[in-house]
DNA sequence: GGCGGCTGTGACCCACGGGTGACTGACACG
DNA sequence: CGTGTCAGTCACCCGTGGGTCACAGCCGCC
């Protein structure tokens, strides 16, 4: 990706060539950019400013220039991966009036966050800066809100009150999110469509009935 | 010092009185509960071992008479909790070979868990230390296990594959540990219980059918 | 009673990392 | 060609917190 004449690369770190300057727009990106893959490698503590500049091939300095501070940095993209997740996952929602596809939809969603190149789902699921109330109200909100819009549709086909709605909404969030984090963990040895393909299968024969009491 | 001399007991944070003497091995049982307790409501970085200290009413160096390390002492905590739930869940799936009342039981286990008074799952499930590879490997072991067991009972029972029955175990897990997490954080709105046994009828509604593929 | 072995303490060391201040060098403009 | 501007750098400050050293009271025991 752009410069890096030598790049090497390597492992996981590759201080840029540290060459040429750039306008303030397209170095600000390009700081995001140094940041979130530092983040995600790193997290949060292991992180230091130095690392997050030395990754863009600037000094430190710069990056106060663009950011009041560490915090500020972090919460800029954990916002962005935030919201990400949140729009998809009402996109889905909304996409069709079957439920039965809503459920794989939104089940597809949750396994393509997790597997986009940039790894940015780890701010939000395995943040580890959640003792900050900040980050914490923004990672807890991605459940809260993409089980909120599922738990409407529970509520209004299947008349479940609004507590039991919500609960069962947010379990089938979890199980989104864990086991598209797991099967991401695995190596692919299912593909990614049909595992996400046969967790939609398990949450749509668990949702599909309620609330016909249709035990044993 | 702090007048406090008596105790006040306390709400939250509490210097205990810093009198006694105390034999080894008591020590360090007390060192350990404080530690949790410090470490539950601060997260591993922010916890600091004087608090630790500060917390038992003892001195930082005899902290590290008992423990060489802050990594160390945390570990130790952590593998106690690991151990708790992955325990508690073999039982509760040896405990019956009625596959529903398995889920139940099961279930119950995680809602169990996590009301559990100390709060020592949030050492497993909501830790800020994954990027020490000694932590992650612990806290992955509690899911990758619990989900292996599960698996173990989901390949005997529908012969699906290998890989096809974990990632369903893994999302059940998924499913009772962060809905779990949600209903503590709710503050009670639905009894323990009754959670679980709502949780515990999707999972079970869910996987029941398997292998046959009874789609819409 | 003094002496070894405990448990325990106050004071200190020092690495690490977030954050800053004073300076530099290129470029556009009049 | 001076000069203002803006990206960028080097060197530094300093709070925080993990970890340690030398010393102090208490105990039982010959």
């Amino acid at each position: 990706m752009t410069a890096g004449s030598t790049d090497t690369t390597s492992d996981g770190v590759h201080p840029r060539p540290r060459g040429g300057r750039m306008p303030r727009r397209e170095r600000r990106v390009q700081l995001l950019e140094s940041a979130l893959e530092v983040f995600v490698a790193q997290g949060y503590h292991a992180a230091a400013m130095d690392d997050i500049a030395d990754r863009a091939g600037v000094s430190k300095p710069v990056l106060y220039q663009h950011f009041p501070g560490k915090l500020d940095l972090y919460l800029a993209l954990l916002d962005t991966s935030c919201d990400l997740i949140i729009d998809n996952c009402r996109e889905a929602l909304a996409s069709t009036n079957d439920n039965r596809e809503r459920v794989a939809a939104t089940m597809k969603v949750f396994y393509s966050y997790v597997a986009s190149e940039e790894g940015a789902f780890r701010l939000v699921f395995e943040s580890d800066l959640t003792s900050e109330p900040d980050v914490r109200e923004r990672v807890d909100r991605v459940t809260t809100e993409c089980a909120s819009m599922i738990a409407d549709v529970i509520r209004t086909d299947t008349g479940l009150p609004d507590e039991a709605s919500e609960l069962l909404a947010v379990s089938l969030v979890g199980m989104a999110q864990v086991s598209a984090r797991f099967w991401l963990a695995g190596g692919g040895e299912i593909a990614q469509d049909d595992a996400a393909a046969l967790i939609a299968g398990l949450a749509w024969r668990g949702i599909r009935g309620y609330p016909m009491t249709d035990d044993h």
